[in-house]
DNA sequence: CTCTCGATGCGCT
DNA sequence: GCGCATCGAGAGA
Protein backbone atom coordinates (compact mmCIF):
# COMPACT_ATOMS: atom_id res chain seq x y z
CA UNK A 1 0.00 0.00 0.00
CA UNK A 2 1.06 3.90 -0.73
CA UNK A 3 2.24 5.95 2.11
CA UNK A 4 0.19 8.80 3.14
CA UNK A 5 2.48 11.97 1.26
CA UNK A 6 3.50 15.36 2.28
CA UNK A 7 0.59 17.02 0.74
CA UNK A 8 -1.94 15.12 3.47
CA UNK A 9 -0.61 16.25 6.53
CA UNK A 10 -0.37 20.01 5.58
CA UNK A 11 -4.23 20.19 5.18
CA UNK A 12 -6.28 21.63 7.93
CA UNK A 13 -6.25 20.08 11.16
CA UNK A 14 -9.63 18.74 11.38
CA UNK A 15 -9.34 17.60 7.46
CA UNK A 16 -6.46 15.40 8.47
CA UNK A 17 -8.27 13.94 11.65
CA UNK A 18 -11.36 13.00 10.20
CA UNK A 19 -9.45 11.42 6.83
CA UNK A 20 -6.96 9.71 9.52
CA UNK A 21 -9.80 7.32 10.12
CA UNK A 22 -9.53 3.98 8.46
CA UNK A 23 -5.33 4.40 7.38
CA UNK A 24 -3.43 2.27 8.66
CA UNK A 25 -0.32 3.04 11.16
CA UNK A 26 2.73 0.98 10.15
CA UNK A 27 5.41 -0.07 13.31
CA UNK A 28 8.66 -0.82 11.67
CA UNK A 29 10.41 -3.55 14.59
CA UNK A 30 13.61 -4.88 13.73
CA UNK A 31 12.19 -5.96 9.82
CA UNK A 32 9.02 -6.60 11.96
CA UNK A 33 5.44 -5.59 10.54
CA UNK A 34 3.23 -4.11 13.52
CA UNK A 35 0.27 -2.21 11.99
CA UNK A 36 -3.34 -1.34 13.03
CA UNK A 37 -6.48 0.60 11.21
CA UNK A 38 -6.97 4.21 12.96
CA UNK A 39 -10.19 3.98 14.30
CA UNK A 40 -10.44 7.64 16.68
CA UNK A 41 -8.36 10.59 16.45
CA UNK A 42 -8.59 13.83 18.35
CA UNK A 43 -7.92 17.22 16.38
CA UNK A 44 -5.20 19.83 18.18
CA UNK A 45 -5.62 23.64 16.66
CA UNK A 46 -2.19 25.50 17.34
CA UNK A 47 -2.30 28.27 20.11
CA UNK A 48 -5.86 29.49 20.60
CA UNK A 49 -6.55 26.01 21.03
CA UNK A 50 -6.73 26.15 24.91
CA UNK A 51 -6.49 22.42 25.08
CA UNK A 52 -3.11 21.86 23.39
CA UNK A 53 0.08 21.86 24.42
CA UNK A 54 0.79 24.20 21.74
CA UNK A 55 -1.18 26.86 23.76
CA UNK A 56 1.53 28.65 25.22
CA UNK A 57 3.96 28.39 21.95
CA UNK A 58 6.77 26.50 21.42
CA UNK A 59 9.00 24.72 24.07
CA UNK A 60 11.10 22.16 23.94
CA UNK A 61 8.65 19.43 24.60
CA UNK A 62 6.36 20.55 22.02
CA UNK A 63 8.63 21.51 19.45
CA UNK A 64 7.63 18.59 16.73
CA UNK A 65 4.36 20.15 16.35
CA UNK A 66 5.84 23.28 15.64
CA UNK A 67 8.22 21.63 12.79
CA UNK A 68 6.91 20.73 9.32
CA UNK A 69 3.88 18.57 8.55
CA UNK A 70 3.97 14.31 8.51
CA UNK A 71 6.40 14.49 11.06
CA UNK A 72 5.62 12.57 14.99
CA UNK A 73 5.36 13.95 17.87
CA UNK A 74 5.30 11.82 20.94
CA UNK A 75 5.07 13.42 24.72
CA UNK A 76 4.98 11.87 27.74
CA UNK A 77 2.86 12.18 30.39
CA UNK A 78 1.46 11.11 34.04
CA UNK A 79 5.27 10.07 34.14
CA UNK A 80 3.93 6.71 33.23
CA UNK A 81 2.37 7.29 29.21
CA UNK A 82 3.57 8.19 25.90
CA UNK A 83 1.07 9.81 23.25
CA UNK A 84 1.56 9.89 19.28
CA UNK A 85 0.14 12.52 17.69
CA UNK A 86 0.64 13.31 13.76
CA UNK A 87 1.78 16.77 12.89
CA UNK A 88 -0.72 18.72 10.59
CA UNK A 89 -0.58 22.22 8.72
CA UNK A 90 2.64 24.19 7.65
CA UNK A 91 5.63 24.92 9.59
CA UNK A 92 4.88 26.92 12.87
CA UNK A 93 1.35 26.33 13.04
CA UNK A 94 1.63 23.91 16.07
CA UNK A 95 -1.20 21.93 15.28
CA UNK A 96 -1.69 17.73 15.19
CA UNK A 97 -3.99 14.97 15.11
CA UNK A 98 -3.28 12.57 18.58
CA UNK A 99 -4.54 8.97 17.65
CA UNK A 100 -6.14 7.56 20.19
CA UNK A 101 -7.30 3.85 18.69
CA UNK A 102 -6.19 1.00 16.66
CA UNK A 103 -7.87 -1.74 15.34
CA UNK A 104 -4.79 -3.98 15.27
CA UNK A 105 -3.98 -5.83 12.02
CA UNK A 106 -0.77 -7.41 11.24
CA UNK A 107 1.74 -8.56 14.28
CA UNK A 108 -0.96 -9.71 17.09
CA UNK A 109 1.54 -11.65 18.31
CA UNK A 110 3.96 -9.10 19.14
CA UNK A 111 1.51 -6.20 20.16
CA UNK A 112 0.41 -9.04 23.06
CA UNK A 113 3.59 -9.34 24.22
CA UNK A 114 3.92 -5.64 24.28
CA UNK A 115 1.00 -5.70 26.16
CA UNK A 116 1.58 -7.58 28.51
CA UNK A 117 -0.38 -10.65 27.22
CA UNK A 118 -3.15 -8.71 26.96
CA UNK A 119 -5.82 -9.41 23.44
CA UNK A 120 -8.55 -8.31 21.47
CA UNK A 121 -9.95 -4.80 22.01
CA UNK A 122 -7.25 -4.09 24.98
CA UNK A 123 -4.36 -4.16 22.82
CA UNK A 124 -4.44 -0.79 21.28
CA UNK A 125 -7.88 1.06 22.31
CA UNK A 126 -6.17 3.67 23.91
CA UNK A 127 -3.55 6.98 23.07
CA UNK A 128 -0.65 5.09 25.46
CA UNK A 129 -1.97 1.90 24.81
CA UNK A 130 -1.02 2.20 21.26
CA UNK A 131 1.96 3.15 21.94
CA UNK A 132 2.78 0.34 24.19
CA UNK A 133 1.76 -1.79 21.39
CA UNK A 134 3.64 -0.36 18.81
CA UNK A 135 6.58 0.02 20.66
CA UNK A 136 6.31 4.09 20.48
CA UNK A 137 8.47 6.52 22.48
CA UNK A 138 9.77 9.57 23.01
CA UNK A 139 13.28 8.36 20.56
CA UNK A 140 10.33 8.66 17.95
CA UNK A 141 9.14 12.12 18.41
CA UNK A 142 9.81 14.24 15.20
CA UNK A 143 10.37 11.12 13.14
CA UNK A 144 9.32 11.74 9.19
CA UNK A 145 6.34 9.61 8.42
CA UNK A 146 6.67 10.40 4.91
CA UNK A 147 10.40 9.42 4.21
CA UNK A 148 11.43 7.57 7.45
CA UNK A 149 11.75 3.64 8.14
CA UNK A 150 10.44 3.28 11.94
CA UNK A 151 7.23 4.35 11.52
CA UNK A 152 4.45 5.36 8.81
CA UNK A 153 0.96 5.88 7.84
CA UNK A 154 -0.69 3.97 4.26
CA UNK A 155 -3.61 4.27 2.78
CA UNK A 156 -6.16 1.95 3.52
CA UNK A 157 -10.09 1.44 3.15
CA UNK A 158 -11.64 5.22 3.41
CA UNK A 159 -14.37 5.48 5.87
CA UNK A 160 -17.82 7.34 4.33
CA UNK A 161 -19.25 10.36 6.49
CA UNK A 162 -22.21 7.66 7.27
CA UNK A 163 -19.62 5.67 9.52
CA UNK A 164 -18.05 8.63 11.26
CA UNK A 165 -19.12 9.63 14.83
CA UNK A 166 -17.88 13.12 16.24
CA UNK A 167 -17.79 14.36 19.46
CA UNK A 168 -15.93 16.66 22.46
CA UNK A 169 -12.26 15.80 23.02
CA UNK A 170 -11.85 13.04 26.18
CA UNK A 171 -9.60 14.53 29.00
CA UNK A 172 -9.17 17.80 28.12
CA UNK A 173 -8.48 21.04 30.34
CA UNK A 174 -9.05 24.33 29.16
CA UNK A 175 -11.66 27.40 28.43
CA UNK A 176 -15.81 26.55 27.64
CA UNK A 177 -15.22 26.57 24.23
CA UNK A 178 -12.10 23.96 23.97
CA UNK A 179 -14.00 21.54 26.43
CA UNK A 180 -17.05 21.87 23.64
CA UNK A 181 -15.58 21.75 20.36
CA UNK A 182 -16.31 18.71 18.72
CA UNK A 183 -13.02 17.41 17.44
CA UNK A 184 -12.78 13.95 18.51
CA UNK A 185 -13.66 11.51 15.74
CA UNK A 186 -14.23 7.72 15.31
CA UNK A 187 -15.17 4.51 13.64
CA UNK A 188 -19.13 4.59 14.68
CA UNK A 189 -19.47 1.10 16.09
CA UNK A 190 -16.31 0.19 16.27
CA UNK A 191 -15.43 -2.25 18.67
CA UNK A 192 -11.56 -0.90 18.75
CA UNK A 193 -12.69 2.97 19.67
CA UNK A 194 -11.39 3.85 23.39
CA UNK A 195 -13.95 3.83 26.31
C1' DC B 1 -20.93 -3.23 36.79
C1' DT B 2 -19.04 1.72 38.69
C1' DC B 3 -15.96 4.48 41.24
C1' DT B 4 -11.51 5.81 43.28
C1' DC B 5 -6.83 6.13 43.39
C1' DG B 6 -1.74 5.43 42.76
C1' DA B 7 1.98 5.60 39.59
C1' DT B 8 5.62 8.96 38.76
C1' DG B 9 8.68 12.27 34.94
C1' DC B 10 8.95 16.62 33.93
C1' DG B 11 7.50 21.20 31.81
C1' DC B 12 5.60 25.14 33.23
C1' DT B 13 4.26 29.00 36.62
C1' DG C 1 5.16 22.88 43.70
C1' DC C 2 1.20 21.75 40.53
C1' DG C 3 -0.98 19.20 37.31
C1' DC C 4 -1.07 16.58 33.22
C1' DA C 5 -4.47 14.89 25.66
C1' DT C 6 -3.78 7.77 30.85
C1' DC C 7 -4.08 3.15 32.51
C1' DG C 8 -5.09 -0.64 35.42
C1' DA C 9 -5.80 -2.53 40.01
C1' DG C 10 -8.79 -2.83 43.72
C1' DA C 11 -13.04 -1.92 46.46
C1' DG C 12 -17.79 -1.86 46.84
C1' DA C 13 -22.58 -2.58 45.08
Amino acid sequence: MDRLPRDFYSQDTMTVARALLGQQLVRDLEGQRVSGRIVEVEAYDGQQDQASHARSGPTERNASMFGPPGHAYVYFIYGVHYCFNVVTEPRGKGAAALVRALEPVVGLDEMRARRGGRDGIALANGPAKLCYALGIDRALDGTDLVEGKALWIERDEAVPDAHVARGPRIGVRGDEWALNVQWRFWIDGNAYVSK
